[in-house]
RNA sequence: UCCGGGCUGGGGUAGUGGUAUCCUUUGGCCUUGUGGUGGCCAAGACGUGGGUUCAAUUCCCGCGCCCGGACCCA
Protein backbone atom coordinates (compact mmCIF):
# COMPACT_ATOMS: atom_id res chain seq x y z
CA UNK A 1 0.00 0.00 0.00
CA UNK A 2 1.17 3.71 -0.98
CA UNK A 3 0.37 6.44 1.25
CA UNK A 4 -1.18 9.72 0.49
CA UNK A 5 1.32 12.32 0.18
CA UNK A 6 0.56 14.31 2.93
CA UNK A 7 -1.84 17.28 2.50
CA UNK A 8 -3.51 16.01 -0.35
CA UNK A 9 -6.50 14.38 -0.77
CA UNK A 10 -8.63 11.89 -2.76
CA UNK A 11 -12.16 12.23 -2.93
CA UNK A 12 -14.19 9.24 -3.34
CA UNK A 13 -17.27 9.55 -5.92
CA UNK A 14 -19.87 10.46 -3.73
CA UNK A 15 -18.04 12.96 -1.63
CA UNK A 16 -16.49 14.12 -5.16
CA UNK A 17 -20.81 14.42 -6.57
CA UNK A 18 -21.63 16.58 -3.55
CA UNK A 19 -18.42 19.28 -4.03
CA UNK A 20 -19.38 19.51 -7.94
CA UNK A 21 -22.80 20.43 -6.76
CA UNK A 22 -21.20 23.11 -4.46
CA UNK A 23 -18.80 24.46 -7.02
CA UNK A 24 -21.07 24.45 -10.00
CA UNK A 25 -23.17 26.31 -7.49
CA UNK A 26 -20.94 29.52 -7.08
CA UNK A 27 -19.72 28.58 -11.03
CA UNK A 28 -23.15 29.25 -11.99
CA UNK A 29 -24.13 32.96 -9.93
CA UNK A 30 -20.43 34.12 -10.91
CA UNK A 31 -21.61 33.12 -14.65
CA UNK A 32 -24.66 34.82 -14.10
CA UNK A 33 -23.22 37.82 -13.55
CA UNK A 34 -21.03 37.76 -16.82
CA UNK A 35 -18.19 36.60 -14.99
CA UNK A 36 -16.12 34.95 -17.99
CA UNK A 37 -13.95 31.37 -17.03
CA UNK A 38 -10.60 31.63 -17.77
CA UNK A 39 -8.24 28.65 -17.52
CA UNK A 40 -4.74 28.98 -16.08
CA UNK A 41 -1.27 26.68 -15.84
CA UNK A 42 -0.43 24.62 -13.68
CA UNK A 43 3.22 26.27 -13.49
CA UNK A 44 4.51 29.66 -13.31
CA UNK A 45 8.22 30.15 -13.26
CA UNK A 46 9.12 30.82 -9.07
CA UNK A 47 10.77 34.53 -10.05
CA UNK A 48 6.74 35.38 -10.31
CA UNK A 49 6.08 34.59 -6.59
CA UNK A 50 9.93 35.53 -5.18
CA UNK A 51 9.76 39.14 -7.21
CA UNK A 52 6.44 39.82 -5.71
CA UNK A 53 6.95 38.32 -2.06
CA UNK A 54 10.66 37.98 -1.51
CA UNK A 55 12.75 34.83 -1.88
CA UNK A 56 11.26 33.40 1.37
CA UNK A 57 8.38 33.00 -0.27
CA UNK A 58 10.13 29.97 -2.18
CA UNK A 59 10.22 28.44 1.53
CA UNK A 60 6.55 27.74 0.78
CA UNK A 61 6.32 26.64 -2.43
CA UNK A 62 6.39 23.55 -4.35
CA UNK A 63 9.22 25.11 -6.01
CA UNK A 64 11.64 22.92 -8.62
CA UNK A 65 13.85 23.22 -11.93
CA UNK A 66 12.36 21.42 -14.00
CA UNK A 67 14.35 19.67 -16.98
CA UNK A 68 15.24 22.48 -19.10
CA UNK A 69 16.89 24.39 -16.16
CA UNK A 70 13.71 26.63 -15.78
CA UNK A 71 13.08 27.79 -11.82
CA UNK A 72 9.21 26.76 -11.23
CA UNK A 73 6.95 26.51 -8.85
CA UNK A 74 3.09 25.01 -8.55
CA UNK A 75 0.76 27.89 -8.72
CA UNK A 76 0.34 29.13 -4.51
CA UNK A 77 -2.79 31.14 -5.69
CA UNK A 78 -4.31 33.02 -8.90
CA UNK A 79 -3.89 36.60 -8.62
CA UNK A 80 -0.27 36.38 -9.76
CA UNK A 81 -1.55 34.41 -12.94
CA UNK A 82 -4.08 36.77 -13.32
CA UNK A 83 -1.91 39.87 -13.26
CA UNK A 84 0.32 38.43 -15.81
CA UNK A 85 -2.55 37.41 -18.13
CA UNK A 86 -4.26 40.99 -18.15
CA UNK A 87 -0.61 42.65 -18.31
CA UNK A 88 -0.17 40.29 -21.67
CA UNK A 89 -3.69 41.81 -23.21
CA UNK A 90 -3.97 44.69 -21.67
CA UNK A 91 -4.75 46.95 -24.95
CA UNK A 92 -7.33 44.45 -26.63
CA UNK A 93 -9.28 43.43 -23.61
CA UNK A 94 -12.58 45.43 -22.83
CA UNK A 95 -13.20 46.62 -19.77
CA UNK A 96 -14.17 45.59 -17.18
CA UNK A 97 -12.44 42.19 -17.42
CA UNK A 98 -14.37 40.15 -15.31
CA UNK A 99 -13.27 36.22 -14.74
CA UNK A 100 -13.60 33.28 -12.72
CA UNK A 101 -11.33 30.14 -12.32
CA UNK A 102 -11.99 26.98 -9.92
CA UNK A 103 -8.69 25.13 -9.66
CA UNK A 104 -6.40 23.83 -7.35
CA UNK A 105 -3.87 25.41 -5.79
CA UNK A 106 -0.55 23.95 -4.01
CA UNK A 107 1.26 25.36 -0.49
CA UNK A 108 3.91 23.44 1.25
CA UNK A 109 2.17 24.13 4.97
CA UNK A 110 1.38 22.76 7.86
CA UNK A 111 -1.97 20.61 7.41
CA UNK A 112 -4.61 21.49 9.97
CA UNK A 113 -8.67 21.85 9.73
CA UNK A 114 -9.54 23.79 6.75
CA UNK A 115 -6.16 23.86 5.29
CA UNK A 116 -4.34 21.38 3.46
CA UNK A 117 -1.30 21.53 0.96
CA UNK A 118 -3.38 21.16 -2.17
CA UNK A 119 -7.09 22.67 -1.76
CA UNK A 120 -9.02 24.06 -4.21
CA UNK A 121 -10.90 27.78 -4.46
CA UNK A 122 -12.78 29.68 -7.34
CA UNK A 123 -11.28 33.39 -7.63
CA UNK A 124 -13.58 36.15 -9.21
CA UNK A 125 -12.32 39.05 -9.91
CA UNK A 126 -12.78 42.40 -11.65
CA UNK A 127 -10.30 44.25 -13.62
CA UNK A 128 -10.43 47.64 -15.07
CA UNK A 129 -12.92 49.44 -12.78
CA UNK A 130 -12.70 51.64 -9.34
CA UNK A 131 -16.46 52.20 -9.25
CA UNK A 132 -17.58 51.31 -5.89
CA UNK A 133 -20.35 49.42 -7.68
CA UNK A 134 -17.85 46.60 -8.16
CA UNK A 135 -16.72 46.14 -4.86
CA UNK A 136 -20.03 45.88 -4.41
CA UNK A 137 -20.70 43.14 -7.28
CA UNK A 138 -18.01 41.01 -5.85
CA UNK A 139 -19.95 41.30 -2.14
CA UNK A 140 -22.89 40.43 -4.19
CA UNK A 141 -21.93 37.63 -5.91
CA UNK A 142 -20.44 35.82 -2.77
CA UNK A 143 -23.46 36.26 -1.19
CA UNK A 144 -25.80 35.18 -3.73
CA UNK A 145 -23.83 32.27 -3.96
CA UNK A 146 -23.74 31.42 -0.32
CA UNK A 147 -27.43 32.03 -0.12
CA UNK A 148 -27.56 29.21 -3.26
CA UNK A 149 -25.79 27.03 -1.48
CA UNK A 150 -28.53 27.30 1.38
CA UNK A 151 -27.17 28.95 3.80
CA UNK A 152 -28.91 32.32 5.11
CA UNK A 153 -28.08 35.55 6.86
CA UNK A 154 -27.90 33.85 10.40
CA UNK A 155 -25.55 31.39 9.23
CA UNK A 156 -22.51 33.84 7.97
CA UNK A 157 -21.09 37.35 8.03
CA UNK A 158 -19.17 39.57 5.97
CA UNK A 159 -16.70 42.10 8.15
CA UNK A 160 -16.09 44.59 5.80
CA UNK A 161 -13.20 47.59 6.23
CA UNK A 162 -11.08 49.39 4.35
CA UNK A 163 -7.64 49.60 3.99
CA UNK A 164 -6.83 53.15 4.02
CA UNK A 165 -9.42 54.24 6.50
CA UNK A 166 -6.20 52.45 9.12
CA UNK A 167 -3.75 53.89 7.10
CA UNK A 168 -5.33 56.91 6.99
CA UNK A 169 -5.73 56.69 10.76
CA UNK A 170 -2.81 55.53 11.75
CA UNK A 171 -1.03 58.60 9.30
CA UNK A 172 -2.78 60.88 11.43
CA UNK A 173 -1.05 60.22 14.81
CA UNK A 174 1.82 62.86 15.27
CA UNK A 175 4.72 59.99 15.93
CA UNK A 176 6.04 58.14 13.37
CA UNK A 177 3.88 54.99 13.26
CA UNK A 178 4.90 52.05 11.16
CA UNK A 179 1.35 51.62 9.24
CA UNK A 180 2.14 48.51 7.83
CA UNK A 181 3.32 46.77 10.96
CA UNK A 182 0.33 48.29 13.12
CA UNK A 183 -2.52 46.38 10.71
CA UNK A 184 -0.76 43.26 11.41
CA UNK A 185 -1.23 43.95 14.53
CA UNK A 186 -4.87 44.92 14.17
CA UNK A 187 -5.22 41.44 12.25
CA UNK A 188 -4.28 39.71 15.45
CA UNK A 189 -5.65 41.53 17.97
CA UNK A 190 -8.85 39.45 18.84
CA UNK A 191 -6.35 36.56 18.66
CA UNK A 192 -4.00 36.95 20.97
CA UNK A 193 -3.97 38.31 24.66
CA UNK A 194 -4.48 42.66 25.05
CA UNK A 195 -1.06 42.80 26.75
CA UNK A 196 0.66 41.26 23.87
CA UNK A 197 -1.72 43.48 20.81
CA UNK A 198 -0.57 46.46 23.37
CA UNK A 199 3.07 45.69 22.60
CA UNK A 200 2.75 44.91 19.31
CA UNK A 201 1.21 48.26 18.24
CA UNK A 202 4.20 50.37 20.98
CA UNK A 203 6.65 48.69 18.57
CA UNK A 204 4.81 50.25 15.82
CA UNK A 205 5.37 53.14 17.25
CA UNK A 206 2.49 54.14 19.12
CA UNK A 207 1.83 55.78 22.57
CA UNK A 208 -0.22 54.13 25.58
CA UNK A 209 -2.66 57.04 24.72
CA UNK A 210 -2.68 56.54 21.06
CA UNK A 211 -3.17 52.95 21.25
CA UNK A 212 -6.54 53.66 23.53
CA UNK A 213 -7.33 56.42 21.10
CA UNK A 214 -7.00 53.97 17.93
CA UNK A 215 -8.78 51.28 20.04
CA UNK A 216 -12.42 54.20 20.20
CA UNK A 217 -11.52 54.32 16.61
CA UNK A 218 -11.77 50.59 15.70
CA UNK A 219 -14.97 50.04 17.28
CA UNK A 220 -16.82 53.27 15.14
CA UNK A 221 -20.06 51.33 13.79
CA UNK A 222 -21.06 52.04 9.96
CA UNK A 223 -23.37 54.56 11.26
CA UNK A 224 -20.83 56.88 12.86
CA UNK A 225 -18.16 56.75 10.13
CA UNK A 226 -18.33 60.55 9.79
CA UNK A 227 -16.26 61.03 13.15
CA UNK A 228 -13.29 59.45 11.75
CA UNK A 229 -13.00 61.69 9.37
CA UNK A 230 -13.16 64.87 11.85
CA UNK A 231 -10.59 63.14 13.91
CA UNK A 232 -8.07 62.76 11.22
CA UNK A 233 -8.74 65.87 8.92
CA UNK A 234 -7.05 64.41 6.25
CA UNK A 235 -8.63 64.08 2.77
CA UNK A 236 -7.22 60.11 2.58
CA UNK A 237 -9.69 59.11 5.43
CA UNK A 238 -11.91 60.77 4.14
CA UNK A 239 -11.61 59.78 0.54
CA UNK A 240 -11.62 56.24 1.99
CA UNK A 241 -14.72 56.59 4.34
CA UNK A 242 -17.08 57.50 1.31
CA UNK A 243 -15.75 55.47 -0.25
CA UNK A 244 -17.01 52.53 1.68
CA UNK A 245 -20.04 54.48 2.92
CA UNK A 246 -20.60 54.34 -1.45
CA UNK A 247 -19.35 50.45 -1.60
CA UNK A 248 -22.23 50.04 1.61
CA UNK A 249 -24.71 51.68 -0.45
CA UNK A 250 -24.27 49.71 -4.02
CA UNK A 251 -24.73 46.61 -1.62
CA UNK A 252 -27.61 47.41 -0.39
CA UNK A 253 -28.99 48.39 -4.19
CA UNK A 254 -27.83 44.75 -5.12
CA UNK A 255 -29.35 43.31 -2.04
CA UNK A 256 -26.55 42.25 0.16
CA UNK A 257 -25.74 44.83 2.88
CA UNK A 258 -27.76 43.13 5.10
CA UNK A 259 -24.82 40.17 5.11
CA UNK A 260 -22.39 42.95 5.56
CA UNK A 261 -20.83 44.81 8.99
CA UNK A 262 -18.46 47.21 9.19
CA UNK A 263 -15.73 45.78 11.24
CA UNK A 264 -12.56 47.96 10.91
CA UNK A 265 -10.34 45.37 12.87
CA UNK A 266 -10.65 42.96 9.75
CA UNK A 267 -7.61 44.33 7.80
CA UNK A 268 -7.05 40.78 6.32
CA UNK A 269 -3.15 39.43 6.16
CA UNK A 270 -2.16 40.42 2.65
CA UNK A 271 -0.05 43.32 1.57
CA UNK A 272 -1.38 43.92 -1.86
CA UNK A 273 -4.56 45.03 -1.17
CA UNK A 274 -5.49 48.63 -0.97
CA UNK A 275 -9.89 49.63 -0.33
CA UNK A 276 -12.29 48.09 0.55
CA UNK A 277 -11.52 44.02 2.01
CA UNK A 278 -13.74 41.74 3.66
CA UNK A 279 -13.77 38.20 5.15
CA UNK A 280 -16.67 36.12 5.41
CA UNK A 281 -16.53 34.51 9.31
CA UNK A 282 -18.82 31.70 10.57
CA UNK A 283 -21.76 33.73 12.25
CA UNK A 284 -21.97 31.01 15.17
CA UNK A 285 -18.13 30.53 15.29
CA UNK A 286 -18.02 27.19 14.77
CA UNK A 287 -15.91 27.56 11.91
CA UNK A 288 -13.18 29.31 13.82
CA UNK A 289 -11.09 30.32 11.02
CA UNK A 290 -11.97 32.90 8.32
CA UNK A 291 -13.97 31.42 5.37
CA UNK A 292 -12.58 33.06 2.56
CA UNK A 293 -11.90 36.90 1.83
CA UNK A 294 -11.33 38.80 -1.14
CA UNK A 295 -10.90 43.08 -1.54
CA UNK A 296 -9.51 45.55 -3.44
CA UNK A 297 -6.12 45.39 -5.04
CA UNK A 298 -5.74 48.69 -7.26
CA UNK A 299 -1.77 48.63 -7.35
CA UNK A 300 -1.10 44.74 -8.19
CA UNK A 301 -1.44 45.02 -11.86
CA UNK A 302 0.84 48.17 -12.45
CA UNK A 303 3.21 45.96 -10.07
CA UNK A 304 3.42 43.37 -12.75
CA UNK A 305 4.27 45.81 -15.37
CA UNK A 306 1.14 46.70 -16.58
CA UNK A 307 -1.06 50.08 -16.77
CA UNK A 308 -2.56 51.32 -13.82
CA UNK A 309 -5.59 48.99 -13.83
CA UNK A 310 -8.07 48.55 -9.90
CA UNK A 311 -8.93 45.43 -9.43
CA UNK A 312 -11.42 43.78 -6.49
CA UNK A 313 -12.25 39.84 -6.41
CA UNK A 314 -12.88 37.39 -4.08
CA UNK A 315 -11.81 34.03 -3.37
CA UNK A 316 -13.25 31.28 -2.13
CA UNK A 317 -12.04 27.86 -0.84
CA UNK A 318 -13.82 24.65 -0.35
CA UNK A 319 -12.02 23.31 2.29
CA UNK A 320 -13.16 25.77 4.30
CA UNK A 321 -16.69 26.71 2.87
CA UNK A 322 -17.64 22.79 3.25
CA UNK A 323 -16.79 23.55 7.09
CA UNK A 324 -19.19 25.94 6.78
CA UNK A 325 -21.68 24.58 4.80
CA UNK A 326 -21.73 21.16 6.88
CA UNK A 327 -22.15 23.10 10.08
CA UNK A 328 -25.27 25.02 8.41
CA UNK A 329 -26.54 21.48 7.31
CA UNK A 330 -26.69 22.54 3.57
CA UNK A 331 -23.54 19.88 2.40
CA UNK A 332 -25.19 18.39 -0.30
CA UNK A 333 -26.02 14.72 0.64
CA UNK A 334 -22.62 12.59 -0.21
CA UNK A 335 -24.35 9.28 -1.86
CA UNK A 336 -24.54 8.47 -5.68
CA UNK A 337 -27.80 8.65 -7.40
CA UNK A 338 -28.57 6.95 -10.69
CA UNK A 339 -31.67 6.85 -12.88
CA UNK A 340 -32.06 3.38 -14.09
CA UNK A 341 -30.66 0.29 -13.71
CA UNK A 342 -31.22 -2.04 -16.90
CA UNK A 343 -31.39 -5.35 -15.40
CA UNK A 344 -30.58 -8.74 -17.12
CA UNK A 345 -32.17 -12.53 -17.07
CA UNK A 346 -30.19 -14.95 -19.61
CA UNK A 347 -29.39 -14.42 -22.64
CA UNK A 348 -31.10 -10.62 -23.31
CA UNK A 349 -28.46 -8.12 -23.64
CA UNK A 350 -29.10 -6.95 -27.01
CA UNK A 351 -32.39 -5.28 -25.54
CA UNK A 352 -31.15 -4.40 -22.68
CA UNK A 353 -28.61 -2.46 -24.51
CA UNK A 354 -31.54 -0.83 -26.57
CA UNK A 355 -33.49 0.06 -23.78
CA UNK A 356 -30.42 1.35 -21.91
CA UNK A 357 -28.98 3.36 -25.29
CA UNK A 358 -32.40 4.91 -25.78
CA UNK A 359 -32.75 5.70 -21.99
CA UNK A 360 -29.15 7.29 -22.23
CA UNK A 361 -30.14 9.63 -25.19
CA UNK A 362 -33.14 11.22 -22.63
CA UNK A 363 -30.09 12.31 -20.75
CA UNK A 364 -30.40 9.79 -17.77
CA UNK A 365 -27.70 8.33 -16.13
CA UNK A 366 -27.90 4.14 -16.82
CA UNK A 367 -26.40 1.16 -15.69
CA UNK A 368 -26.79 -2.41 -17.17
CA UNK A 369 -25.02 -5.67 -16.02
CA UNK A 370 -21.70 -6.54 -16.83
CA UNK A 371 -20.60 -8.43 -14.39
CA UNK A 372 -23.00 -11.49 -15.38
CA UNK A 373 -24.30 -11.44 -12.23
CA UNK A 374 -27.33 -13.42 -10.77
CA UNK A 375 -30.83 -11.74 -10.62
CA UNK A 376 -30.76 -11.13 -6.95
CA UNK A 377 -27.17 -9.67 -6.85
CA UNK A 378 -28.34 -7.31 -9.48
CA UNK A 379 -30.79 -5.87 -7.35
CA UNK A 380 -28.59 -5.58 -5.10
CA UNK A 381 -26.02 -3.89 -6.69
CA UNK A 382 -29.15 -1.39 -8.16
CA UNK A 383 -29.80 -0.91 -4.54
CA UNK A 384 -26.34 -0.05 -3.74
CA UNK A 385 -26.12 2.88 -6.14
CA UNK A 386 -29.42 3.65 -5.62
CA UNK A 387 -31.31 3.05 -8.75
CA UNK A 388 -34.72 5.04 -8.36
CA UNK A 389 -36.06 3.09 -11.55
CA UNK A 390 -35.23 -0.68 -12.56
CA UNK A 391 -35.57 -1.78 -15.87
CA UNK A 392 -36.19 -5.64 -15.96
CA UNK A 393 -35.37 -6.96 -19.39
CA UNK A 394 -36.22 -11.12 -18.62
CA UNK A 395 -36.16 -13.90 -21.10
CA UNK A 396 -39.80 -15.41 -19.53
CA UNK A 397 -41.04 -11.28 -20.51
CA UNK A 398 -39.38 -10.97 -23.34
CA UNK A 399 -41.58 -13.98 -24.71
CA UNK A 400 -44.91 -12.03 -24.00
CA UNK A 401 -42.37 -8.80 -25.61
CA UNK A 402 -42.85 -7.22 -22.55
CA UNK A 403 -40.29 -5.89 -20.01
CA UNK A 404 -40.84 -4.72 -15.97
CA UNK A 405 -40.35 -2.02 -14.49
CA UNK A 406 -39.71 -1.69 -10.62
CA UNK A 407 -39.84 1.33 -8.62
CA UNK A 408 -36.84 0.61 -6.05
CA UNK A 409 -38.26 2.60 -3.09
CA UNK A 410 -41.56 1.16 -3.24
CA UNK A 411 -41.19 -1.97 -4.59
CA UNK A 412 -43.84 -1.32 -6.71
CA UNK A 413 -43.50 -2.84 -10.61
CA UNK A 414 -45.20 -2.85 -13.60
CA UNK A 415 -44.88 -4.46 -17.31
CA UNK A 416 -44.82 -2.64 -20.72
CA UNK A 417 -45.08 -3.49 -23.76
CA UNK A 418 -41.04 -4.04 -25.09
CA UNK A 419 -41.58 -1.87 -28.48
CA UNK A 420 -43.00 0.90 -26.45
CA UNK A 421 -40.72 1.40 -23.95
CA UNK A 422 -39.33 3.75 -23.51
CA UNK A 423 -41.25 5.43 -26.19
CA UNK A 424 -42.57 8.26 -26.08
CA UNK A 425 -41.57 9.44 -22.87
CA UNK A 426 -38.96 11.27 -21.86
CA UNK A 427 -38.71 9.84 -18.31
CA UNK A 428 -40.44 6.62 -17.92
CA UNK A 429 -41.85 5.52 -14.67
CA UNK A 430 -43.71 2.64 -13.24
CA UNK A 431 -46.30 5.19 -12.38
CA UNK A 432 -46.81 5.83 -16.26
CA UNK A 433 -47.44 2.68 -17.08
CA UNK A 434 -49.93 1.86 -15.07
CA UNK A 435 -53.50 1.78 -15.41
C1' U B 1 9.76 24.76 13.26
C1' C B 2 7.12 24.14 17.97
C1' C B 3 3.11 22.05 21.44
C1' G B 4 -0.83 18.38 22.54
C1' G B 5 -3.51 13.68 21.48
C1' G B 6 -3.59 9.11 18.85
C1' C B 7 -2.13 4.60 15.76
C1' U B 8 -5.75 -3.12 16.34
C1' G B 9 -8.89 -6.14 9.26
C1' G B 10 -11.44 -1.38 4.06
C1' G B 11 -14.40 1.45 8.22
C1' G B 12 -15.73 1.38 13.61
C1' U B 13 -14.34 -1.21 18.06
C1' A B 14 -13.03 -5.01 22.46
C1' G B 15 -8.96 -6.97 24.80
C1' U B 16 -4.39 -9.11 26.40
C1' G B 17 3.11 -10.46 28.59
C1' G B 18 1.42 -16.57 25.44
C1' U B 19 -0.92 -13.30 17.92
C1' A B 20 -7.20 -11.07 19.03
C1' U B 21 -13.69 -9.75 20.30
C1' C B 22 -17.89 -7.81 18.15
C1' C B 23 -20.34 -4.77 14.42
C1' U B 24 -19.88 -3.30 9.60
C1' U B 25 -17.67 -4.02 4.82
C1' U B 26 -16.20 -6.86 0.40
C1' G B 27 -16.78 -11.37 -2.68
C1' G B 28 -19.40 -16.01 -3.43
C1' C B 29 -23.49 -19.30 -2.54
C1' C B 30 -28.64 -20.37 -0.77
C1' U B 31 -32.97 -22.35 -8.44
C1' U B 32 -29.50 -16.43 -12.83
C1' G B 33 -37.07 -13.87 -11.83
C1' U B 34 -37.27 -9.91 -7.08
C1' G B 35 -33.06 -5.97 -3.42
C1' G B 36 -32.62 -2.72 0.76
C1' U B 37 -34.56 -7.80 6.52
C1' G B 38 -32.28 -14.09 6.78
C1' G B 39 -28.72 -18.35 6.46
C1' C B 40 -23.94 -20.45 5.00
C1' C B 41 -18.83 -19.92 3.22
C1' A B 42 -14.66 -16.91 2.36
C1' A B 43 -11.36 -12.49 2.57
C1' G B 44 -9.21 -9.08 5.86
C1' A B 45 -5.66 -6.04 11.48
C1' C B 46 -2.12 -5.22 16.27
C1' G B 47 2.18 1.61 11.96
C1' U B 48 7.75 0.81 12.03
C1' G B 49 12.80 -0.22 14.00
C1' G B 50 15.27 -1.42 18.34
C1' G B 51 15.36 -2.77 23.69
C1' U B 52 13.62 -5.74 28.10
C1' U B 53 11.69 -10.97 28.25
C1' C B 54 11.51 -17.93 27.52
C1' A B 55 7.69 -15.08 25.00
C1' A B 56 5.86 -8.16 23.12
C1' U B 57 0.05 -6.27 19.75
C1' U B 58 0.56 -5.39 25.17
C1' C B 59 6.15 -2.59 28.89
C1' C B 60 10.41 1.13 27.45
C1' C B 61 12.98 4.23 23.61
C1' G B 62 13.51 6.18 18.65
C1' C B 63 11.19 6.94 14.00
C1' G B 64 6.93 7.29 10.77
C1' C B 65 2.10 8.55 9.97
C1' C B 66 -2.75 10.64 11.39
C1' C B 67 -5.75 14.34 14.03
C1' G B 68 -5.87 18.98 16.58
C1' G B 69 -3.42 23.65 17.86
C1' A B 70 0.62 27.62 17.62
C1' C B 71 3.45 30.27 13.89
C1' C B 72 2.08 31.57 8.95
C1' C B 73 -1.82 32.44 5.65
C1' A B 74 0.72 35.86 -0.57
Amino acid sequence: MYDRIKGFRDFYAAEMGARRQVIETVERVAGGYGFREIGTPALESARLYADKSGEAILEELYAFEDRGGREVALTPELTPTVARMVVARQQELSKPIKWYSTRPFWRYEQVQQGRFREFYQTNVDIFGTDDPAADAEILAVAADALTELGLTGADFDFRVSHRDILGGLLGSFDTDVDTAAAIRAVDKREKVAPEEYAALMADAGLTDAQIDTFDDLLATPAEDLETLIEFAGTDRVETAVGNLQDVLAAAADFGVREYCTVSLTTARGLDYYTGVVFECFDSTGQVSRSVFGGGRYDDLIEGFGGQPTPAVGFAPGYATLSLLCQRAGVWPEEALSTDYYVLQVGQTRAVAARIARELRERGHVVESDVSGRSFGAQLDYADSINAETVVIVGEQDLENDEVTLKEMESGEQVTAPVDEFPGDYQRPTVEKFTG
